[in-house]
DNA sequence: AATTTTAACTAACACTTGTTAGTTTAGTGA
DNA sequence: TCACTAAACTAACAAGTGTTAGTTAAAATT
């Protein structure tokens, strides 16, 4: 009744090795060896190494949207919406740091899926930009170029996932609390 | 006396398709494909493929690496240094979007150079937290972990890349006024 | 005019790739 | 005990990989 447990555990040490060289340099071979096993038989529990790299990006970015969708509907201030959102990027990068290292680097070889992700990417953009233009005519926010200021914030979400395992041991709420101070009140009136 | 032309053609169009699709999934039929030739002609102008990756890399983190040092040893203030980082990172950026692309995210498959590489970014790092570190030490800087401060700037820096070409067409000079605000006036006290 | 150089070509190589087919083994439930 | 199933295996394939060897045609140099 749960024959899922395997598989989990292919996904999961492949979504490893992809973090480890990208999709494309992770052969077959490498992610049975991995396992213990020979390279056929992760076809008992898969149907292709492309399979793999979907259901590791999909199920992430389908998960930021949804947290999005939630944050933006909330009836709370800007600065408390962008404190929520770095929670939600610390704790995905957390959860799944590997997982997180696929959809920054190697989205572009979805295939069937990569109009879906791209879909899914462009609409947390335009969320995340329409709650920092909120932010900006409610004067919560000082009045730079909106779009400088999304990139600005992206590119360190986004890079969490490679310093959440380094060796400093930044724990998960400090790093939570002064990544906020950092980015948000830097950008407060 | 300068039969290096053809050999800056190909490197060049080599350092686009691995922005494309990263350096693994980049096959010499490709690369000659864009340059109109068969693969085999590559061979008359480079050595191989490993070759093309490292030039692009060890290039551009030499270039970092010099740059770097003179900031250090210039006698400027700490925010002053910070505004001459970033205007470095968007100067490389946008001088070699492509390769900026290679040296983020394919650098783990610098094979011989690979150490080389290592010491080079360890040292650049090592230099950039310093300069943060005196900042905190002077005041010029909140007291907040320098590891995340310098975390938030490099991610943010390292990210330039992907969003200079962005239809939004941002210009260098307000981008770099912008982000150094967002930035720095951000950190300071 | 003769020679060298540049830069392309065709053909082929040894190896690696993702994947399929069919088989074997061990454990589970009837 | 018997059938079934989960999960491994061996063997093989067709396509694609980086690269080498040897050749050719035109341009540059002597």
């Amino acid at each position: 009744m749960k024959p899922q447990n395997r598989k989990d555990d292919i996904v999961k040490a492949a979504a490893k090795l992809f973090k480890q060289k990208g999709y494309s340099a992770v052969t077959m071979r490498d992610l049975a060896t991995e396992l213990g096993i020979k390279a056929a038989s992760l076809y008992n529990h898969i149907n292709s190494k492309q399979e793999l790299l979907n259901s590791i990006i999909i199920s992430i970015a389908e998960e930021f949207t949804n947290e999005m969708n939630k944050i933006k509907n909330a009836e709370t201030a800007t600065d408390q919406k962008l404190t929520d959102i770095v929670e939600l990027h610390i704790k995905i990068a957390s959860e799944n740091t590997y997982g997180m290292a696929s959809l920054n680097n190697d989205w572009m070889h979805l295939e069937d899926q990569l109009e879906y992700y791209l879909t899914l990417r462009n609409g947390y953009e335009e969320d995340f930009r329409n709650i920092i233009k909120t932010g900006i005519q409610n004067k919560e926010i000082i009045n730079e170029n909106p779009e400088i200021i999304l990139f600005s914030l992206l590119s360190t979400l986004r890079s969490i996932y490679l310093w959440i395992p380094k060796k400093e041991a930044l724990d998960k709420h400090s790093l939570s609390k002064s990544l906020s101070q950092i980015l948000i009140k830097g950008i407060n009136t």
